[in-house]
DNA sequence: AAGTTGACGACGA
DNA sequence: CTCGTCGCCAACT
């Protein structure tokens, strides 16, 4: 039985679905929380996939520039982008001060 | 099973 | 800062 799951998405979603509200995470940190540092990639080629923006808010997660997902999952960066404005998060160009809204990696 | 894709990261120019 | 290239990994076809 069981787990048929694949458990790194199942960890990816753990992960974001954990960063507090006002805040965002790189793919790059999720990556290394889950052991992986380089598997950034796949990280996001999860969250592409799944896309679960209802239930897992991926939009707090953008990449190491602080830039927003070039192909979000519901109305593109903008929607995005609007989301975390209304969280709190000052967004400039699609881009956030991840010196300030950046997550430590000791979370 | 093998090859391609992709919401990334780091480095070089 | 932007652009191009390489690498790395999991999921998709």
């Amino acid at each position: 039985m069981s787990d048929r799951e694949p458990s790194f998405s199942q960890a990816v979603y753990d992960i974001v679905r954990a960063i507090p509200c006002g805040k965002v995470m790189t793919y790059g940190q999720i990556a290394d929380k889950l052991g992986n540092a380089k598997s950034a990639r796949a990280v996001g080629n999860v969250l592409h996939i799944n896309t679960d923006c209802v239930n897992i808010p991926c939009h707090r997660v953008v990449n190491r520039r602080g830039k927003l997902a070039a192909n979000y999952a519901f109305g593109g960066t903008e929607a995005q982008a609007d989301r975390l404005i209304k969280e709190g998060i000052r967004v400039e160009d699609y881009s956030v001060n991840l010196s300030i809204y950046g997550l430590p990696n000791d979370f």
